[in-house]
Parts: structure tokens; C-alpha cells; sequence
DNA sequence: ATGCTTACCGCAAAGCTTTGCGGCACATGA
DNA sequence: TCATGTGCCGCAAAGCTTTGCGGTAAGCAT
């Protein structure tokens, strides 16, 4: 008898030791430490702080006030190994520095947030094999689904049939997988080109040039469309050397400036694909001694936050960005909800803010 | 015993009930599926694909095997909950579309990557209230640590404190607690601001303004001490009316100079805190229909891409941004090693780069 | 033929939470 | 007084991985 009373008076030493200096160094109080502090099981306090009817109302509101007290959150691992759901929605981009994709990650993020879910980027730096790696890792890392826009190198879509193929749910913004039947929220780029193209005409232009990006991209093709359709309407012929593809560099746009500002017959108007080439095809028109819009009439797509700031102010079409990137969340929820048929296409609006880029007094 | 024989049958039929089935709509396999599949015992796979001597070279290679087949990859839950860590950085920014942000994440991306790490991130909109949100939502997720750049707002640091306590890592960035023995990352801004009063100086300007951030936050301070410093250096007075403070927004940014250019005696030379505040102050200077350089003469900070493409181009103070975020994230990781005592100040230089906007001809 | 070494492998616990089921104790009715 | 009922609470398992320790078999030596 009096050896067990000593043993009880040792754990209760080890106890508090343990509460004294293992619980400092211990950074998240769990369901045990709150039981053991309070003398009940651990069952009892789950029991409790889910308001559970077979726990007394005094001893509930006990566990609850403990639980405040100590800065009980549950471990959300252990969560996630019982509930088998990790909270993480993996989002992969070309890169995280262009306005464009932080603006839909953000759009995203707001939408994750409001779900009590929290999103894991990875850029793939418009790298097919860093994509690829991305998908891999993400899984690896159990995220619950993957947001993309694909990198312009990709043209083939193992790594995200994988992800159909295990019923991860899996959704395209802008750059899209042409072919596969899962969730997307894209522009119409084909309305968008044909209305740029009109403008242009009623400026007086007649020779329109388009830098284009990679063929196989969807927005590529999608706006090629328009730009051909567009000159039909407006009664242009096509003019094959009008039209030149760079790889969204801005080196590479320069390039293609180049290319077009020496033709013999020279472009009177150019389209970018987006503002990023848009702002290059500027400086190399500037370079080259050409004004702007009367000289040369510029245009450009996306309508990120400086197209304001730079000489003369850059006519874009706006990309609504930030609701791109809450449909693409609201469309991974669903797809979550409703499993691997689901597949609904959103085309968001856009429109053509014209700036001085392109506007010739005098003309009309 | 024929009876034992039938029970046997029926685990037959339910062990391939379970793995046609059930199996199919899992999305992981766990070392139990291999284990049973292979007939031998979990802790046999284990230290197989551990490659652990007990285990015979022909079984660990077959398990290794079959483990690669079923694209086996241990489940990141159950080791953050055996191991006690899971891998996460918790990164938070007042914003993530500006690219001074972006670019700063994508550094410490960089280096979390190579380390096994990923980042989440969360932005606190320049909000104090949301940025505590943001920590202990990021503690609540069981990240290992925080990187972060205070919101503007942030005069009161206890939040942050509160991890120091619980001996998670912290580490600031460009705007710090200051006080907090925490490692931080930050530049020079004092001596930045030195060179580029020296530059106004240099091509004739001598009423030179600076518009500021707001007084409590590090950069602020910082970069004001230089620039009253540069003056004396300059044998310049410095004029009350031409040091004004704004919260770092576009608008007040806008504010700001239209209080400027509406002075008596207005300025010949405007310094803006960072290059958003810069271009805001560019259009309105503009609006108002002066000339830069000529009139005004205008420097920036932080160099963001759009610098060269605005009209003119925004001389600006290289910050280097990538390198910040991989020398947050190296400093992350020492703190993770080296335990709380651990507080490295690092100061990374820049560099002034000279373009249009302040640059005049026929001076010197 | 028996005892001992060696080479392999499995049990079980820990990390944390939820929840079905079983169980204890007290109270009430017969 | 005994039996039934009710209100509370704890045990244990599941989810997945690692690892110390114990155990079994084969092989070799005596």
C-alpha cells in the first residue's frame, strides 16, 4: 500500500514535469493533454466540444472553457487521416509574378478561404516537365483536387488524365486541356479579337497584324478565330505574313515586332495576345521610331493594372481575372460534390476598353 | 472443419469484393493494400521500401516493385502525425498580385522546394485584423513556421508574438516588427534613398520631395532617414511641406502629389516610396501637364517590371526581390535548426537604375 | 539428435481524432 | 428489495506510418 501511494506520488511528479516543461515545448495541446488536465477520457472531450447530448451540460461547459483556455485546435492531420480529406485544393500556374494568374489566385483563394480550404500553389514556369512534376508532387501532398492553367509547352495531357483516371477532381481556367471532359472557365476570345478587329477598322486601319501565341493553345486558336473571322467581316483579306506566333516572352514578342515592322508593306495596326507582348510590341514600335496609335495602332488583351501607366495608355480587353478565379473555385467545389461526370464549361464576358493606343483623331 | 474451410471461402470473396471495388474508388494505396497484397505484414513493406538490412534482398526488391506499380507514395498525414511535422511554411503578404510579393514568394518557393517544404500562402490585404487572422489560421493548419511582411496597418505586434512563445519559427521580410528578435530580410533602404537624393542633386534639382509610407512601418522610417540625410549631405534644408505621407495606395498615392504639385513653391524632383506610389504620381504629374524630367524629375522604388515601359522610363531602386524571398526562406530553415535563439539580420543592397524620368539633359 | 546462432519477419505502440457500443451508477417503479 | 430504466462516460477501432522488441525458422556445430 504504501509503494503505490509512493508510485502515485512519482506520476504525479512526472506530470508535472511533463506539463512544466514537455507541454512548453509542445506546440499544440491535443484532446489527451485536455483530458488528462481534467481528470475525464478522451472520448468525453471530444464528446464535449462537439456539443455531443451524452455529455452533461456542466461538465460540457467545463471541457469547452479548458479547451478556449489552452487554445485547443484540433489536429488537423489527425482529421484528415479519419475523415480522409486534406483541405488543400493544389493550384498549378505557368508562373505567380504575372498580374494576370496572381489575380485568379487570389480569386481563388478568397473562394477557398469562405470553404475552409486552403490552396497550394506550384508554378510550373510554363515547363511541360515542371507541370508534370507539379501534378506529382501535389498528389503526393494529397491535395483533395488541382486548379490549372496549363504551360504553353504542354500538348499532351497524361499527367492531368492521371488525375481523371482517380476521380481527383480537376479544373482548367484561360488555358484549358481541348478534349477533355472535365470543368472550365475560360474568355471568349473569339468575340473579343472580332470586336478588336472592328475597332481597328473604324480607326482607319486596314493592314492588321496579330502576335499570336503557341498553335496548340486553346486561347491561341481560339483567338486566331476571331482575327480571321474579324477581317472577313470588316472585308480584309487575310494576309498570311500579318500573322506571326511568338512563345508569350517578351523577348520573344520583340522578335516578332521585329519581324513585322520590316516587312516591305508594314502592319498599320497590331493585336497582341496579351499585354505582356503587347508591351514589348510597344517598346519595339517606339524603338523603331514609329508613333502610336498614328503610325502603327496597338492593342493588347488582359488589361493588367498598368496598361494605364504606360505611353500612350494601352487599349486592352479586360479579363475579369479576380471572378476567373472564384468560378474556377466554385466549379471545383461542385465537381467535389457531384464526382467525375460533372463537367460544366464557363466563358466569362469581356470587354474592349479603348485607350489611346489605338484611337486616331481625325479619323470617322 | 468444413465449416472453418467456408469462413475462409468468404474472406476469399470479401478480400476481392474489396479490391475490385473498393479499392477502385480509393485514391491512394497504403502499405496495408500492399502488405495484404503481397501476403506479408505492413512492417515488412515498410522497411522494404526503407530498404532495412533485416529485410531480404529478392522481398525488398519485389516489394519495391509492386510499391512503384501501384505508384505507392507514403501518406504525407501519417507522417506529419508520427514525425510531428508537416512540412508546411506558412508565408504571409499584404498582397500577392503586386509583383514585388509574387516575386518574393516565388524565391522563397524556390528554396522551400528543394527542401521537401511548401508554402502556404495567405494574404492579410494590408489589414492588421486580417493578418492575425491569417497567423492563426496558419497555426490552426500546423505549419512548422511564418514568413511575413507586416501589413501596413500593423502597429502592434503581439500576434507575432505569440508564435515566438510557442518557439515556432518566424522570419520577416522588407517590412519588419521591429524590436522582435526575430530573423529578418530587409534592404538598405537608407542609404538607397542617400544615392538617389545625390542623383536629383546631380541633375539640378534642388526642391526635392519625397512622398513616404506611413510612419510607423520600418521602410518608411528607413528610407526617410536617408532622405534627410541626403539632404544635409547635399547641403539641402529640408522643407516640412515637401516630405508627405500616404498609406501606399494608387489613390493616395494620387493624393499625395496633387497636395504636392499644389504648392506655393512646388517641387522639382519627387521621390515616391515604391513604384506603385511612383507611377500614380507620374499620371498625375502628367494630368497637371508638367514635364518629366524637365519639370519634375521622378524616382521610384522596388524597380517592378512596368518601369521600362512607362513613359518616360521610372528610374527605380533594384530591390532584389527573388533573392529576398530565397534569403527569407534559407533564414526560415536555420531558424527551424537552430531553435529560437536564432535572430540573423540580413541587409541585401541595391542598386540605383538610371533612366528617363530624372535624368536631364544639358545639365551637369 | 539437440542446442545455438543467424537471418527474417510480425506485433504493437505512438501520433490524434471521432464514434459505435458496452458499462457503470443512480434513480424510479413495482 | 429487486428489476428496469436512464443518464454519462470510457474502451477500442479506424485512418497510416515507423520502429523496438520479440519470435520463428533454418542451418550449423557439437
Amino acid at each position: 500500500m504504501k509503494l503505490l501511494f509512493e508510485i502515485v506520488c512519482m506520476m504525479k511528479i512526472y506530470k508535472f514535469v511533463e506539463l512544466s516543461t514537455l507541454a512548453m515545448a509542445k506546440r499544440h495541446v491535443s484532446l489527451k493533454d485536455l483530458a488528462a488536465e481534467l481528470g475525464v477520457s478522451v472520448s468525453t472531450v471530444s464528446r464535449a466540444l462537439n456539443k455531443h447530448p451524452d455529455i452533461s451540460p456542466q461538465l460540457t461547459e467545463k471541457i469547452q472553457r479548458i479547451a478556449s483556455e489552452r487554445n485547443y485546435t484540433p489536429n488537423p492531420l489527425a482529421m484528415g487521416l479519419l475523415k480522409a480529406q486534406t483541405k488543400m485544393i493544389g493550384v498549378i500556374v505557368p508562373d505567380i509574378v504575372t498580374h494576370f494568374f496572381a489575380s485568379v489566385i487570389s480569386g481563388i483563394e478568397a473562394v477557398a478561404k469562405e470553404k475552409g480550404y486552403f490552396i497550394v500553389i506550384s508554378s510550373s514556369s510554363e515547363s511541360l516537365e515542371k507541370e508534370k512534376e507539379s501534378v506529382d508532387n501535389l498528389i503526393k501532398s494529397r491535395v483533395e483536387g488541382i486548379i490549372a492553367c496549363i504551360s504553353q509547352e504542354t500538348n499532351e495531357y497524361s499527367h492531368f488524365q492521371k488525375l481523371v483516371d482517380n476521380e481527383l477532381p480537376l479544373v482548367f481556367f484561360d488555358r484549358v486541356c481541348e478534349g477533355m471532359q472535365v470543368p472550365s472557365v475560360t474568355v471568349d476570345g473569339h468575340k473579343a479579337v472580332q470586336s478588336i478587329i472592328q475597332h481597328f477598322k473604324d480607326n482607319g486601319c486596314r493592314r492588321i497584324a496579330y502576335i499570336s501565341g503557341p498553335n496548340h493553345l486553346n486561347i491561341s486558336k481560339n483567338r486566331k478565330e476571331g482575327y480571321l473571322e474579324g477581317l472577313k467581316d470588316c472585308g480584309f483579306d487575310f494576309q498570311p505574313e500579318l500573322l506571326v506566333e511568338c512563345n508569350l516572352s517578351a523577348e520573344d514578342a520583340t522578335l516578332a515586332t521585329h519581324q513585322l515592322l520590316n516587312l516591305k508593306n508594314k502592319p498599320d495596326a497590331i493585336f497582341g495576345i496579351n499585354d505582356t507582348i503587347a508591351f514589348s510590341a510597344m517598346k519595339e514600335i517606339k524603338r523603331y521610331g514609329y508613333k502610336i496609335p498614328e503610325d502603327i495602332a496597338l492593342v493588347g488583351f488582359t488589361d493588367e493594372f498598368h496598361a494605364t501607366v504606360v505611353e500612350p495608355s494601352l487599349t486592352s480587353v479586360t479579363h475579369p481575372t479576380f471572378l476567373m478565379g472564384k468560378e474556377a473555385a466554385r466549379l471545383f467545389f461542385h465537381s467535389l460534390e457531384k464526382g467525375p461526370a460533372y463537367s460544366e464549361k464557363v466563358i466569362l464576358p469581356t470587354d474592349l476598353i479603348i485607350r489611346s493606343s489605338s484611337v486616331r483623331s481625325g479619323i470617322i
